[in-house]
RNA sequence: GGAGAGGUGGCGGAGUGGUCGAACGCGCUGGUCUUGAAAACCAGAGUCCCGGCAACGGGACCGUGAGUUCGAAUCUCACCCUCUCCGCCA
């Protein structure tokens, strides 16, 4: 949600900043026009509230020194008459007030956030801007198979079955398969918890529908969510954990001391993904679950940016100690997602296909999460509370992740070398051979 | 699933129809005293909304929502949450 002011008083502001993610000015002046009834209404309102106040204080006063005084009584009974009126037209104004503040924070709920100053404007990714690249694509002296290819001939991942169990767009790990998922969640967890200082967490992986709110997947894209009615509750599945993991502070007000918060977890994601049907339909790129090692931060205004830039380093470390070659892309003002004031993405290279693929996105929200889900911290002692900001970013996305090591890290045998910082998680595993120093993944037998 | 208890400010805890944004205690902030600290004493301090350059004025908030009433923290109803006991269960 953005800050009221701008539908309040500064539309022109707005509009330029909609403007960029592709909204009409329409949108704008409807706001505007709401906003201004409302306020009329709320004066009209409390205005009477105020005179009410004041009768009723006056009856009481009248009551508690009438005793049996005639003239005091009836003076009281024309106050209660008076009080009475006024308290009919109260409601009247009270009913017209709620009608219209449901509208404007319908309209509100639906508008993106603005896009930070030093994002490039542009309807969609062409208009994303490479920020750096890492590692050079590797050289195969032979015709590099894709990851469904090797996982399938490796034994290790199975998705004719997953799709007997489940249906389309599921995935089944088997044997070295499941232990190199669960290695490198491990590893990344290890990674951002010893070295780079964030508090592991297992949240929910349902969460309710204020939750979504809170971060801004709901109420606008409900068609992207599974979710789940039992006895009379309903909950959604989680599609990445940055919802419980930014939602852990909502409705608080965080002290000095207790910013930055800096948040890790594992979770399994559940997306619907309708509309990509017949959109990487093969292997673990796309699917209705996948496994997710999240980064959230959240941090102070004044030092959200440089934390964004700090929590893609983080995320770039995973890769780089997996030797896995990379670009970081800056969103355009278009690509970005709902709630995201500035956004970089790391893709991953691809082998198999020739080209990078997204494995991170990493995303400042600003305020924009934190009105939404009441988010405050004191600057200091005493101070009165701001709305805190808010980053999540993964680090990373643990399927593709998986796809980029089997792709990258193959043999002309078919096995896959594992990088050394996984090691100590596999090293002595069923379907891991040694060889001098390195670690191989076998084909394992079915 | 069955039975019961309860949700009040940062915390503890009063308040059962009017002057209650809410006693009291702890904690917190500022001051006096002190070489400094502690103690003692004095003062202050919630959040949101509306108007206002501001000072300030007004409105709302005692789990949430509706209702009764001239007037609700207090009465009624529904919902949510927490806790205890029994049952079941990883």
């Amino acid at each position: 949600m953005l800050d009221p002011k701008y539908y309040q008083e500064s539309f022109s502001e707005l509009e330029i900043g909609l403007k960029k993610r592709g909204f009409d000015s329409k949108f704008v002046s409807n706001l505007s026009e709401i906003s201004k009834t409302r306020k009329a209404l709320i004066q009209e309102a409390e205005a009477l509230k105020s005179e009410r106040n004041q009768v009723t204080a006056k009856v009481a006063e009248l009551k508690s020194k009438a005793k049996s005084d005639p003239a005091i009584t009836k003076e009281a009974d024309a106050m209660v008459l008076r009080s009475r009126e006024i308290g009919d037209k109260i409601k009247i104004a009270d009913a017209k007030l709620k009608e219209v503040e449901f509208s404007l924070k319908d309209l509100a709920l639906a508008i993106p956030n603005l896009p930070q100053e030093s994002v490039p404007v542009g309807a969609d990714l062409t208009s994303n801007k490479e920020v750096r690249k890492w590692g050079a694509p590797g050289k195969f002296s032979f015709e590099p198979k894709d990851h469904v290819a090797l996982g399938e001939s490796l034994r290790v991942l199975d998705f004719e079955r997953a799709g007997k169990i489940s249906g389309a767009r599921f995935s089944l790990y088997m044997g070295s398969g499941a232990s190199l998922e669960r290695a490198l969640i491990q590893f990344m967890l290890d990674l951002h918890t010893e070295i780079h200082g964030y508090t592991e967490v297992i949240p929910p992986f349902l969460v309710s529908r204020e939750s979504m709110m809170g971060t801004g997947q709901l109420p606008k894209f409900e068609q992207d969510l599974f979710k789940t009615s039992v006895a009379d509750r309903d909950l959604y599945l989680i599609p990445t954990s940055e919802v419980p993991l930014t939602n852990i502070h909502a409705r608080e007000i965080l002290e000095p001391n207790q910013v930055p918060k800096y948040f890790t977890a594992y979770s399994p994601c559940f997306r619907s993904e309708a509309g990509s049907y017949g959109k990487d339909t093969r292997g673990l790129i796309r699917l209705h679950q996948f496994q997710k090692v999240e980064l959230v931060k959240i941090t102070n205004q004044e030092s959200s940016l440089d934390e964004l830039e700090k929590m893609v380093s983080n995320a770039e470390k995973v890769l780089q100690m997996l030797e896995l070659p990379y670009r970081v892309m800056l969103l355009c003002s278009g690509d970005m997602g709902f709630s995201a004031t500035k956004t970089y993405d790391l893709e991953v290279w691809l082998p198999s296909s020739k080209e990078y693929r997204e494995i991170s996105s990493c995303s400042n929200c600003g305020d924009f999460q934190a009105r939404r889900a009441e988010i405050k911290y004191r600057s200091a002692a005493g101070e009165k509370p701001k709305f805190a900001h808010t980053l999540n970013g993964s680090g990373l996305a643990v399927g593709r992740t998986f796809v980029a090591i089997l792709e990258n890290h193959q043999t002309e045998s078919g096995e896959i070398k594992i990088p050394a910082p996984l090691h100590r998680y596999l090293d002595g595993k069923k379907g891991f051979k040694k060889n001098g120093n390195d670690l191989y993944m076998t084909r394992q037998i079915d």
